[in-house]
RNA sequence: GGAGAGGUGGCCGAGUGGUUGAAGGCGCUGCUCUCGAAAAGCAGUAUCCGCCUUAGGCGGAUCGAGGGUUCGAAUCCCUCCCUCUCCGCCA
């Protein structure tokens, strides 16, 4: 969330900002129960203070009749007035849970389509009427989705011998590049709290729940790493002297509702699928370069494994709430001649750090919260998507590049 | 799953209804002493919220969490969470 005394602040950038994302939302809704919240707190304080002034007098004497009567009638006056403010509040946080972070400057205008591209690399010609990723999938017997629908319903799959193999190998070429850039490993608890999927974010209160939840245990199953390593630090002071980085290892389940008018065929978009991702928590200062920096390695991933990828900057109406400036790197696709999202990036400033009161001791000693960003190593969906197609032959060869073959133990799938 | 013990400030630890935001100790910061350091002495040492404000001040909240009893709760009652020990079960 927002600091309400920014939003009190600067009400016309952060108006904008929910234009700019395309949101409709009452900002003068929220300012005017903000402001009945801070009137009601004004008077419990008041009559709290009364309260202790007779308490503070009991210490020394036994209290009167009258006193105990005043006592009284200041307790229900007390317990009214806290009624009102619950109420209030209530209101009141659902309306600032709804604000979204403000935007970065440089930021393209509109939705999805005015996302800018940034650059390019590698070359996108084959020479030869590729395959897609399901057909060399059929010919290796990769990847089951007959069989995941028999068990699990559509969307889910089993991975098949090389397919696992393919995948582990992706998985520590990609840790050695992330590793090397100074991110810890850490594996996850897969089931989290409601409370921690709410306070990162992922858990609205509308229709759009995108995640899997046992109502009855009170645990949600991850969408990402990031829900449980944002938690993981809720609630703390950080010694960020230097950023703390994350490379989350897990699986990520997502319900995907309403995603089938999108492109999602095959292994795209699926309810299950295993995920590396950079998570790091740094101090304000350091949030803008650091997110150049998560974006480097993204690059230098998808140049290693050789796939030809654009770097794209997502415009405000495809921002996510805490998004305050984020990136795609899109793989090529050599099937459909067009680029694909494969990993992305984003810094959320203090957004979700406020939420879950992430915090640290700046250079002056004073608190403030820390700035989170989070970016894609690689997706066990996506990446062997881009590898089977990118790197196929014209007689139905996949060839690995040479850091993955390094662990596939072979350079031929 | 069963039985028991416990959760107090950065840490240890006292405290079973009335100046207890909380003794004492450790740590930390500043000062005194010293050529310097150590030791010793003195002083200080939380966070959040609201209000007034330039600094600063005033008020409220916080003893695992949430409810309750009471004029008054760290202290009494209820619910929940977590940790530890023992037993059981089990990859």
């Amino acid at each position: 969330m927002l600091d309400i005394r920014y939003i009190r602040d600067n009400t016309e950038a952060v108006q904008q900002s929910i234009a700019r994302r395309g949101l409709v939302l009452d900002v003068e809704e929220l300012l005017t129960v903000d402001a009945t919240r801070r009137r009601l707190i004004a008077e419990i304080e008041a009559v709290q203070g009364s309260r202790n002034t007779i308490a503070a007098q009991g210490k020394t004497t036994k209290p009167s009749n009258e006193q105990i009567s005043q006592g009284k009638e200041l307790k229900s006056q007390h317990e009214a007035l806290e009624l009102e403010l619950n109420n209030t509040l209530a209101h009141y946080n659902d309306l600032l849970s709804e604000v979204p972070n403000i935007i970065a400057e440089g930021t393209p205008d509109g939705d999805e389509e005015s996302n800018q591209e940034i650059d390019k690399w590698g070359k996108t010609e084959l020479g030869f009427e590729p395959k897609d990723h399901l057909e060399i999938s059929k010919l290796y017997n990769l990847y089951d989705f007959e069989a995941g629908a028999k068990v699990s319903g559509s969307k889910f799959y089993f991975t098949r011998h090389k397919a696992v193999k393919l995948w582990q190998a992706i998985q520590l070429a990609t840790q050695e590049i992330v590793e090397a850039a100074g991110f810890e490993l850490i594996s996850v608890p897969h089931l989290v709290t409601t409370e921690v999927a709410a306070g990162t974010g992922f858990l609205p209160k509308g229709e759009e729940n995108q995640n899997y939840l046992d109502k009855e245990q009170g645990l949600v199953l991850i969408a990402t790493s990031e829900i449980p390593i944002t938690g993981l630090h809720s609630n703390e002071v950080l010694e960020l002297g230097s950023a703390i980085k994350y490379a989350g290892i897990s699986p990520c389940y997502r319900l995907e509702a309403g995603s089938y008018g999108k492109f999602s065929k095959g292994l795209y978009r699926t309810h299950q699928f295993d995920k590396l991702e950079m998570y790091v928590f740094c101090k304000a200062d350091q949030s803008a370069a650091t997110l150049q920096a998560i974006l480097k390695i993204e690059r230098q991933i998808c140049e290693q494994f050789e796939i030809p990828y654009r770097v794209v900057r997502i415009a405000a109406g495809d921002l996510s709430a805490p998004a305050y400036e984020k990136y795609d790197v899109e793989y090529y696709s050599p099937v459909d001649q067009r680029y694909r999202e494969l990993t992305s990036c984003s810094n959320c400033t203090d957004y979700q750090a406020r939420n879950l009161n992430i915090r640290y001791r700046d250079d002056d000693g004073k608190l403030a919260f820390a700035h989170t960003l989070n970016g894609t190593a690689v997706v066990s969906s996506r990446m062997p998507i881009a590898i089977l197609e990118n790197h196929q032959t014209a007689d139905g060869r996949v060839i690995l590049p040479k850091p993955i073959a390094k662990y596939y133990g072979s350079d031929e799938l």
